[in-house]
DNA sequence: TGCATGACTCCCC
DNA sequence: GGGGGAGCCATGC
């Protein structure tokens, strides 16, 4: 069960990420001092229908998009903010976000 | 209760 | 940069 207090942690930190930029499951969960990069994973599944949050600007350490049922939806909201993919489909350093 | 699974990351080669 | 393996921990059956 993940604590309803790392939830809401998590949420917010997604909640602040700035459009056109992405984080990473990673450093989000290291922002909440608590919880780990799966607990991330697992809570954007988790998101019920109607939320506003800005789940597709996490990503994975290794600057792609993690292959799941929204991917393709994932990474046509980045595109259309204007983050750019490479040939190799990682994103530029440039738009992580802190 | 127990075990497999997963929207992960880190370390090593 | 990329592949393989270990560690991690909530979830679901």
């Amino acid at each position: 069960m993940v604590r309803s207090e790392l939830l809401e942690q998590i949420y917010t930190i997604v909640a602040q990420i700035p459009p056109g930029r992405v984080t990473t499951y990673g450093r989000v969960a290291k922002m909440t001092e608590g919880a780990t990069a799966r607990m991330v994973g697992t809570a954007m599944r988790h998101l019920p229908d109607g939320h506003e949050l800005p789940w597709h600007r996490v990503i994975n350490a290794s600057r792609r998009v993690t292959e799941h049922e929204g991917a393709a939806r994932q990474r046509e909201r980045l595109w259309a903010e204007g983050v750019i993919f490479d040939a190799s489909g990682r994103v530029s350093p440039d738009v992580m976000w802190p």
